[in-house]
RNA sequence: GGAUCGGUAGUUCAGUUGGUUAGAAUGCCGCCCUGUCACGGCGGAGGUCGCGGGUUCGAGUCCCGUCCGGUCCGCCA
């Protein structure tokens, strides 16, 4: 018998009990003539006590950390009891020891707050992993994959697995691919998702289908990015779109459940595309603050349902606000008494080039119910109190105030909303609060190649009442300047995504199911007959014999757990993740491979 | 593709205006210690200052290039 207990599991009334435990070295603690070890497991760490006799044994045989170790002996009532331990009621008085296998000294300390950098880590990610700040974060894990099986089992959903070896398909992301050698000059690729195959599925009629999979993406990486992530991807026929919402809104409410206790009754908040970017500039809002935005001015074929109200800013003959495309604020409580560094340290903030703004307005609402700004010169106290009062800032609020390019000006005032929330501390990481975004655009426009581009993917169906305008229209844009003024920048998708805190955790939609409309959309993305054919030849067929209207949604799997582990990073739920730049430190991947086997793929490299 | 921050002992970092033998903490090694659990005390070892070039009487420090890592923009349907 290698152990019969864990380290974490022996209590009081396990005392007088001979056991054997198996573990590592996590401290040894030596007094003279006894010495002291805490041996550590998955499962926690006891506190083994070697007494006179074999002290000698162990000076014989000296203990360095991370030693795996297996011991026989009493379980003891500890004179002085350690109340931070679970175990820590009790020890093990050794009888007798046996060292399982040396180790070198680890390069950083196996504790909660290790003295590893991040570098350090990953390379020596096996250690890494023993630390128990890692492992709960892949025990949280493991519990959000449970809950999301028992839930989608519960539901009549299959688990149907789909190939890794597949066709590169143009839209999108760029694809990662691997040659062929049987079929020399040819690559199959990694897939992005599952999409096409659980569509197939769908017209085969496995009306309930998931997968939690790998997928693929050969792009540049960031903290909440990597080149293959995990999802959650589901599909269903026969659905419209609310039944899609109600079904994954209690999917996520299960989670919650299960893996944090949370019970999330209240209904998910839902919110148009538009409404979104209006009043949060973003199209993934965290919702759990208001500070929301006031549009003072904004070219109205962005918007074109709204008013705005530029008479509060304009006939001051201040050019920054004049001249710009779109002028928006947001109130902040309480700050109204901030310094002018701390106003200056803002400023230099949104002038960072990741924000890119040229300046920063800010007016201070005074408790005594004055004002003070720094355009005091272009504004009278009236004037700012009417901008206040659009702005629906209280007496000891801080406006501040972007101008700029429609586009850049919403996305800086978005991400100062944010930052402000974050430092009045509206962000807890243990409050949680759902939305879904509604209505999409169901294309993009594509400066680079002046075309539309689908915004989700090109399988994404318009709504309804707007498909004989997508039919009936020619999609080539004649003036670049002005293809907000195309029929399509106005076509909405029948798209949704799931936004948690800020972060968009998932989105689908209901897919376009009929030969003609999905011909229609490849056309409109610039794609002619032949080109479609090659690409998308098997779906358009499969179109052809009895396929269902359907619909489904992916979520970010490693994301979903990142951020109900409270963490910004999704490498830390990852048990072997990749590097900034897409390296495994580990394993020293990717390497180049001898010319044999470049030779058995018929591949040459061109190496610039 | 671009911006930006960093690279100094095993590790995490400090290092002033360019000036003697590059420091601290922790880890490691040795000795002492019977109730510790961040044990304690005494002593010791440990450095290609990422790499290459330049300026200078003199470079960890300034300049140029390069490599590696972090964050962000572009990109990510």
């Amino acid at each position: 018998m290698f152990r019969s207990h864990t380290c974490g599991e022996l209590r009081l009334h396990n005392v007088g009990k001979e056991v054997r435990l198996a573990g590592w070295v996590q401290t040894v603690r030596k007094f003279g003539s006894i010495t002291f070890i805490d041996l550590r497991d998955r499962y926690g760490v006891t506190q083994l006590l070697f007494g006179e006799e074999l002290n000698q044994k162990l000076v014989e045989n000296p203990l360095g950390r991370e030693f795996v170790l297996q011991v026989t002996g009493n379980v003891t009532e500890r004179s002085n009891k350690n109340p931070n331990l679970p175990t820590g009621d009790v020890e093990i008085t050794v009888s007798s020891f046996k060292v399982l296998n040396k180790s070198a000294v680890p390069p950083f300390t196996i504790q909660d707050d290790t003295d590893g950098g991040d570098d350090l880590r990953m390379k020596y990610r096996f250690l890494d992993l023993r630390r128990n700040a890692v492992k709960k974060n892949l025990e949280l894990r493991y519990s959000v994959n449970r809950a999301t099986r028992e839930y989608l089992h519960q539901q009549g959903f299959l688990d149907i697995e789909t190939p890794f070896l597949i066709k590169s398909t143009p839209e999108g992301a760029r694809d990662f691919v691997v040659p062929s050698r049987m079929n020399p000059g040819q690559f199959y690729a990694l897939p992005q998702s599952p999409q096409t195959f659980k569509q197939l599925l769908m017209v085969s009629g496995y009306d309930r289908y998931y997968q939690i999979v790998k997928c693929f993406r050969d792009e540049d990486l960031r903290a909440d990015r990597q080149p293959e992530f995990t999802q959650i991807d589901c599909e269903m026929a026969f659905v419209e779109q609310e039944d899609i919402l109600n079904m994954f809104e209690n999917l996520i409410k299960f989670i919650f459940k299960q893996v944090k206790g949370i019970d999330y009754t209240e209904a998910v908040e839902r919110m148009n595309w538009e409404d979104a970017m209006w009043t949060y500039g973003n199209d993934k809002p965290d919702i759990r603050f208001g500070m929301k935005l006031a549009n003072l001015k904004f070219p109205s074929h962005t918007f074109p349902s709204r008013k705005g109200n530029s008479s509060l800013i304009g006939g001051a003959d201040f050019k920054v606000f004049d001249e710009a495309e779109t002028v928006v604020a947001i109130a902040v409580p309480g700050c109204s008494e901030y310094s002018r560094k701390q106003t200056d340290e803002l400023t230099e903030w949104v002038k960072r080039p990741q924000i890119g703004m040229k300046g920063l307005v800010f007016i201070k609402c005074n408790a005594d119910g004055t004002y003070k700004s720094s355009v005091d010169k272009f504004y009278s106290e009236e004037k700012l109190k009417a901008i206040a009062e659009f702005t629906n800032a209280k007496s000891g609020d801080l406006i501040l105030v972007l101008a700029g390019a429609e586009e850049r000006t919403r996305k800086a005032i978005s991400e100062l909303r944010l930052e402000m929330g974050k430092r009045l501390g509206y962000r807890k990481e243990d409050e949680f609060k759902l939305l879904w975004v509604l209505d999409f655009p169901l294309f993009e426009y594509d400066e680079e190649g002046n075309r539309w581009v689908a915004r989700h993917h090109p399988f994404t169906s318009p709504k309804p009442s707007q498909i004989e305008e997508m039919i009936g229209n020619d999609p080539v844009i004649k003036n670049a300047a002005e293809y907000l003024k195309h029929p399509y920048a106005n076509i909405k998708a029948n798209a949704y995504d799931m936004v948690l805190n800020g972060n968009e955790i998932g989105g689908g939609s209901i897919r376009i199911y009929q030969r003609e409309l999905q011909e229609k959309m490849f056309a409109a993305l610039g794609m002619d007959k032949e080109e479609q054919q090659h690409k998308f030849g098997f779906l358009l067929g499969a179109f052809e014999y009895g396929a269902p209207p359907h619909g489904g949604i992916a979520f970010g799997f490693d994301r979903l757990c990142s951020i109900l582990g409270g963490s910004e990073s999704i490498r830390d739920f990852i048990a072997f993740p990749k590097n900034n730049s897409g390296r495994d430190v580990m394993l020293d991947a990717p390497a180049t491979i001898d010319d044999k086997q470049l030779d058995e793929l018929s591949i040459k490299l061109n190496l610039k």
